[in-house]
DNA sequence: CCGTTGAATCGTCCATGCTTGAAACGTAGG
DNA sequence: CCTACGTTTCAAGCATGGACGATTCAACGG
């Protein structure tokens, strides 16, 4: 129960996840790829032409977004398509600090 | 223009503010102040004992927040009482990447 | 095959932000 | 006043995440 104390058992089990989550989200790349995501699946090279940053560190910041589970990718001939996963919206609603609903891992 | 290309005006003016306000959000400390202080105000003595940290450190926090403007301070005799500024939530919400609407600065 | 293109990975460097300890500040009480 | 308490500020140390360059990989085209 690493933060809260012994008392806050069910906010404690929220934290860790919901801050996860969050630290995915506030780095101005990711939050630029998401939110371009937000408006349907994108390939890497459209990303890229959108995002100026180099190539590698746009992949560097894809990898964080999906080891968060918040994009999937899939392959499409020499081109990768980035999305965003279905429930992504509500994962990050639920992790705000408040949120009623409990952030699903 | 930071990150995104001109063509992204729009969601480049969204981009730099919400990212601070998730990157303030976006710490363990951070999160529990302010999903403690969604249920009411607390003063600083009361976050102590329910998020062991040193006191220094959680001032620390605390006024990363206070210049987030996500929460407000006010002397109570030797106490100081902290609460959520009232759009707080709105404003966490508006920053997420795909909200439709814009980050109130 | 071989070259080219889109994308990911590796190794390294650097800055930023978190943490810590000590000191300072404001307030209340004896 | 002088002390005690709650809180903040200051001056470090340290770790981590993000940036960069070079390399690797996978797919397609000639």
């Amino acid at each position: 129960m690493s933060l809260l104390g012994a008392a806050d058992g069910a906010r404690a089990d929220r934290a860790a996840g919901a801050v996860a989550l969050l630290q995915a989200v506030a780095d101005p790349v990711r939050w630029a790829v998401l939110d371009i995501l937000a408006d349907g699946p994108r390939c890497v090279c459209d990303l890229q032409e959108r995002i100026p940053v180099a190539g590698n560190l746009l992949s560097y910041h894809l990898k964080v977004l999906r080891e968060a589970d918040l994009v999937s990718a899939t392959r499409r001939g020499r081109w990768i398509d980035y999305a965003l996963v279905e429930d992504a919206a509500d994962r990050l609603a639920a992790a705000l600090p408040g949120a009623r609903r409990p952030v699903t891992t």
